[in-house]
DNA sequence: GTATTTATATATCGGATTGATAGTATGCCT
DNA sequence: AGGCATACTATCAATCCGATATATAAATAC
C-alpha cells in the first residue's frame, strides 16, 4: 500500500490526470496519506514502464499537454494483490509530541503557543471535514465514510484529550519558576 | 525538530551512546516520532561535524567501542532554539485508511482480516503503554506524562472508533455480495 | 490599469527517512 | 553444535518530501 498502489486505486475511478490526483489526494485522504508531485509524478512514470497504467497525450491550447492515465488489467491485478495484505501500517509522526516531551526544557509562553497552534490546527482540519460530503472523486462512499468518521471522531478526542490535560503541562512551568525564582 | 533536534533534547538528560539512544527512542516516545540507526548514527555524526555534542570513544573488551555523546553549550542553545519553533508538525501516514478508502473493491474476508489486525497492534500498544511509568529515561515526568496520556487516550478512542464503525464496511461488502449474486 | 494571486499542468532536485543488511563478540538455550 | 538474543557500530539502496522551476490564462486586488 504504497503510493503506487493509491494511485492505481484512484484510477479504478475513471483516467486522471498527476494533476487531478494530486487534488483527489487533497480533497479525500491526504491528512491520513499525504502525497506531494514529488511522489505522484514518479510513481505515475513507475507504474506507466511497468504497464500497470497507460496515458494518453492530450494537447490543450493556452495550457500545458494533460497526460491522462488509465489503469490496465495488469494493474488492476496488482491492486488487488496490495489489498490483500492483511497488515497494512498506520504511523504517526508527530514533532508536536516529540517537543512537549521535553515541556520541562520550555516556558509557559512556548507551550502555550505550541498548544493553542495545535488546536487551530485541529478546528481547521474539522472545519475541512464537515464540509466532505459535497467532495467528488467519493464514488464509493462507505469506505470513504469511514475513513472520514474517523478523522472527526479522532480529531475531536485529541481536542478533548488536550483540553482536559494542558493544565497538567504549565502548572509544572509554573512550579519550576517558582521554584528557580526561590532559589534565586 | 527533527530527529537531531530530539537527539540533542534527549543528551540533556546525560550522556548516552547511539545505541542507548534508540532504546531510549523504542520505551519512550517512538511511536510518535519512530528513528531506527539509519537516522540516528547519521544525525549524532552531523551534530558532531558542527560541535553541538562532543563524543568520548570507550573501548570495552569483548563488545565494540561505545561512543558516548554529550552535549555541548552550543548543542543548548541550539536546542532552545528549536524548542522555540510554534508550529511543531504532527502528521499521520496510514496504509491502513488508504486501504480502506477502498473497502469496496475488498471483500469481507479482507476487510476482517485488516481491522482484526488493527485491533490486535492496538492493544499490544495499549500494553506497552500500561508498562510506561517504570521506565528510565525519563527523568521528566510532566511532558513525558502528557505524551504517554495522549497514546493511551488515543488508542483508546481508536480502538472505540474501529467497533463502533467497522459494521459499516462489512454490511457493505455482504450488500455487494448479495447484489452480485442476484445479477448472476 | 497594472500588479499580484490563483488555477492549470508538467517535472526535477537535494535532503531526509526507512528498512535491511553487515560485521564482531559474548552468552544463553536446547 | 547450532541458533538466537544482546550489545555496538555503521552503511546502502530505495523511497519520500518539500521546495522549486517553467509556462500561460484568468481572476482578483489595489
Amino acid at each position: 500500500m504504497d503510493i503506487k498502489t493509491v494511485c492505481l486505486g484512484m484510477l479504478t475511478d475513471g483516467p486522471a490526470s498527476g494533476y487531478d490526483m494530486k487534488k483527489c489526494f487533497e480533497s479525500s485522504f491526504g491528512h491520513f496519506f499525504p502525497a506531494g508531485y514529488g511522489s505522484i509524478y514518479p510513481a505515475l512514470a513507475t507504474l506507466a514502464r511497468n504497464d500497470l497504467v497507460e496515458f494518453e497525450q492530450i494537447h490543450q491550447e493556452g495550457k500545458p499537454d494533460r497526460k491522462v492515465y488509465s489503469i490496465t488489467d495488469k494493474g488492476r491485478e496488482e491492486l488487488m494483490k496490495s489489498l490483500s495484505n492483511p497488515s497494512p501500517s498506520h504511523k504517526i509522526r508527530s514533532e508536536f509530541l516529540a517537543m512537549l516531551w521535553f515541556a520541562h526544557l520550555m516556558d509557559e509562553e512556548q507551550i502555550d503557543a505550541v498548544i493553542e497552534d495545535r488546536l487551530r490546527d485541529i478546528d481547521q482540519f474539522l472545519e475541512l471535514i464537515a464540509a466532505f460530503p459535497g467532495n467528488d472523486c467519493n464514488s464509493a462512499p462507505k469506505g470513504a465514510q469511514f475513513v472520514a468518521g474517523y478523522g472527526e471522531y479522532m480529531a475531536t478526542a485529541f481536542k478533548n484529550y488536550i483540553e482536559k490535560n494542558r493544565a497538567l503541562l504549565v502548572e509544572d512551568a509554573e512550579q519550576q519558576q517558582a521554584v528557580a525564582a526561590v532559589s534565586r
